[in-house]
DNA sequence: GCATTTATTTGCGTATACATTAAAGAATGC
DNA sequence: GCATTCTTTAATGTATACGCAAATAAATGC
């Protein structure tokens, strides 16, 4: 909406917003510097919210200040995604066990199963970017489930930075059956209500994840995305 | 030193440290809200350094800028203090699991060694603040260990409001014997290459750590730190 | 020609000014 | 006396100005 836009936003916030989606996006692509004055004139704004809105894409890993060389958009290695599947791994098996242990109803694991579904849906037409986007929803609204706003903080940070490497393997990887088998699985425990196995199967789930994408980038040389 | 100070650190850089250290040591009580102007006042800059400083320690988790009531300094509740441990068990646990599969030296654990040995002089003593600050040396040098440099930026954020919480309850816990006995053995572990036990022995003493933490603040209803 | 020093440019860090707008206080009507 | 509207105050969000230091270009000496 164009109401929430210029009305409710600051620019700050505007920036951020716009900065991240350009990150993401590609439009400012990895590992190339940009003057804050340009970024400014480039979103119609001065240089402090600006300035204000890099320390926030700063501190979340996105990009790094550096005086005179202008903002920089931080790469993402091959080893970074090893780190942040590593940390991944580890918040969202634990939320897994959370949400097994917090017996939620059907009702409140609609969105969960939903995703699933879209998955499946995804699978069977061979639409990758749709499958992707409902894989983003699975993960996201299992943290959500896990209960712990921290964690969700932190997942969605690593988010990110996974969703680019994710563009470039997505089609490069196998088509995604095994995952969704696993989610299922892990559905399942949760909505019996097993913390062990809902922690154990995602878990698994993950390193997999972990081993088959960091598997592609190393293979392909893309050490820089 | 003074040098560093004021010439090769920037404003806004002194005025992080600066506002850290007033909020960690309690000058700036949680809960309490400071006008931007106040704030730059007591530091001697202009109001712009005080909010590039003040955004990054939001995004730090330490403090809120809420428009026209001023920087609130966040308390800790108990809940909180649930949500952390939570995750520095998970990701410590996997900091020894991966310092146990690195195979380093007696030399490499030279440091790690170091604290402990501190922490049984500081219990001999009865010395519960030279204990604290060793037994923060050993979570942090482990995690550096781990070789996860987020885990590693993630660990220190949560640490940093770890810290009040500990403050307060340092005087009221029992003396912290068991807890030197699982460092002990997490050590061992670590220095002969046994993953999972290192795993599994730091994430017990995690959780008993949480849950005796925790137990006191319940308890002592002390919900906001 | 190359190295070294000196100008010059330029981007950043920070102070400051100002418009905006939420909140507090005063005033008015009932 | 209470609610409502108007006024005033004051804190923020943002633009702008400017000094300083770093990087680049120019100039000088060899």
């Amino acid at each position: 909406m164009k109401d929430q836009d210029a009305k409710t936003l600051s620019n700050t916030q505007r920036a951020v917003r716009d900065l991240r989606r350009m990150i993401l996006s590609g439009e400012l692509a990895a590992g190339t510097d940009h003057l804050e004055s340009e970024l400014a004139e480039t979103l119609g704004m001065s240089r402090t919210p600006i300035r204000e809105a890099a320390l926030m894409l700063e501190s979340k890993g996105l990009l790094e200040m550096r005086p005179r060389k202008g903002v920089r958009i931080l790469p993402v290695s091959s080893d970074d995604m090893r780190e942040i599947y590593d940390i991944l791994t580890e918040l969202e098996s634990l939320a897994a066990q959370r949400a097994a242990e917090a017996g939620y109803s059907e009702d409140e694991l609609a969105v969960l199963a939903g995703s699933i579904a879209k998955m499946d849906q995804a699978i069977e037409a061979e639409d990758l970017e749709a499958w992707a986007e409902a894989d983003e929803l699975f993960h996201q609204e299992l943290v959500r489930l896990g209960g712990n706003q921290r964690v969700e903080a932190i997942v969605a940070m690593m988010s990110d930075q996974v969703r680019r490497a994710r563009a470039t393997t997505l089609f490069i990887r196998p088509l995604p059956v095994k995952s969704n088998e696993d989610h299922r699985v892990v559905f399942q425990a949760i909505s019996e209500g097993r913390p062990d196995a809902a922690r154990e199967r995602h878990r698994e789930h993950r390193l997999q994840a972990q081993a088959m994408l960091c598997g592609i980038l190393e293979k392909h040389r893309l050490n820089s995305l």
